[in-house]
DNA sequence: CCAAAAGTGTTGCGTATACACCCATGG
DNA sequence: CCATGGGTGTATACGCAACACTTTTGG
């Protein structure tokens, strides 16, 4: 079956990483892009954050070398979601060339692995050097972006409620170690895209063993101070161990 | 972030589809397989049936031919499920060399984009010609493979679960048009590897107001004949488009 | 009449939803 | 004392799981 009828010429796609990382800035979901260089432009051009995989690197690797390389982050949970590789993608000569120049490479044709990724918005503050190159962009107001770079951030915004569901996890590396309830439930509003009943979900918190409450409260705020809560790693991955769903 | 640093030298990976069909054989999950010629040995070896995509093919279209060539089917819904591109996966000299005398190509590395479907058994006696080529292999009991293929297996058999989750609908894609409760019930069975209560799916099966029963039953059997159902796609697919989720 | 599979209801439990008022704090 | 957000309980609805006997048919 690997045999290629009607080859009319060697044929070689490259094939590229994009992390799609998601955060919120207090009433929007987020998404982090890259500026990129456009010859003869003015104007700032953004893209998703992304890389051609390197000759010796899984694709999970290439995944978590882009997200390092934007954010700075390391211990972030990434998750491939879907790879894309229409032939159309390179049907805008604008972007081929801009990667061209990029990779100083041929382009005929590219497939990209997307990864997702719930990330904290503010340790782009960490990366001093890069962080006028970085912006967040809510995903309903994104600029104009290379490739099918919306396309993928729209099944990314599919893609994290389904990845929560499973491993609602994933939302503690989003949180300080310290969070009040009010931040756990904004994150799940702003994920659904949903209002969350206070009262409900904080039933739900309490059925969670591994959101302990803390003796501390908030301080400097005028109103009543609100309660930390931590997250337990270690009671949520015995919960969540596969070994519990055979 | 396209730009690709330690260039050593050119880079090109090669980009396959491979496709997954599931089907069951009375009480097993299994998964179609294709010969393969192995130079210098009788014994017969499988893989998944996969193809190299070709320059002007999506992605898609490469899983649908591939779909099509095994089996001769084309309306089965297919669904994108993982990629898969560990360095280590030609790590096995006789797999690349196998696929380099098949593709005519040198083979440095491949990634795969791995799909799923679930897939009515029976038909491959429509592909008399391949007939002898093929094989139904229980997932329990899987020959050699080349490459990564039990590991792609072991990944649908996770995935087919959710997928059914969320769209019932592909279970009839496998069914004939009439069905009795009991087919229908053994596919989750088989799907989902446990027992499901008989009054329990049927009631849930009556609450589907997209399966409905018709004035047909069973003939021939040595018992009680069993009423047959069908599924209204029309009314399915209304209560399941996006439409309504949203 | 017997073997073999079809068909049929009720109950309990746990989880999701809807909903309104008092509390603590800083200014 | 007031504005602001924190914190709390109850009642209802729904879906899921457990469970055993009668019916129909062919041989």
């Amino acid at each position: 079956m690997e045999t290629q009828k009607n080859k009319k010429e060697m044929f070689y796609p490259h094939v590229s990483v994009d992390c799609v990382l998601l955060g919120t800035n207090e009433d929007k979901l987020c998404v982090l892009l890259v500026e990129r260089q456009v010859a003869g432009s003015d104007e700032k051009h953004y893209k998703l954050p992304g890389s051609l995989i390197y000759e010796s690197e899984d694709l999970d690797t290439a995944a978590y070398r882009v997200l390092n390389e934007a954010t700075g982050l390391k211990r972030v949970a990434l998750k491939q979601f879907r790879s894309f590789g229409s032939p159309a993608r390179t049907k805008n000569k604008e972007d081929v060339q801009w990667l061209e120049n990029a990779s100083k490479m041929k382009i005929s044709r590219i497939v990209t692995v997307a990864y997702l990724a719930l990330c904290k918005i503010g340790k782009k503050t960490t990366m001093d050097e890069k962080s006028d190159t970085l912006i967040w962009a809510p995903v309903n107001e994104l600029p104009h972006l290379p490739f099918d770079h919306k396309e993928i951030i729209e099944a990314a915004r599919q893609e994290i409620r389904d990845w929560v569901d499973r491993e609602p996890g994933i939302v503690f590396d989003y949180l300080p170690p310290k969070f009040t309830a009010y931040q756990l439930r904004r994150i799940f509003e702003i994920v659904y895209d949903k209002e969350v009943d206070v009262r409900n979900f904080r039933k739900k918190m309490s059925t969670m063993e591994y959101i302990v409450q803390t003796d501390e409260t908030e301080t400097g705020v005028n109103h009543r101070a609100a309660r930390y809560f931590r997250f337990d790693r270690i009671k949520y991955n015995k919960l969540h161990s596969n070994f519990n769903k055979i």
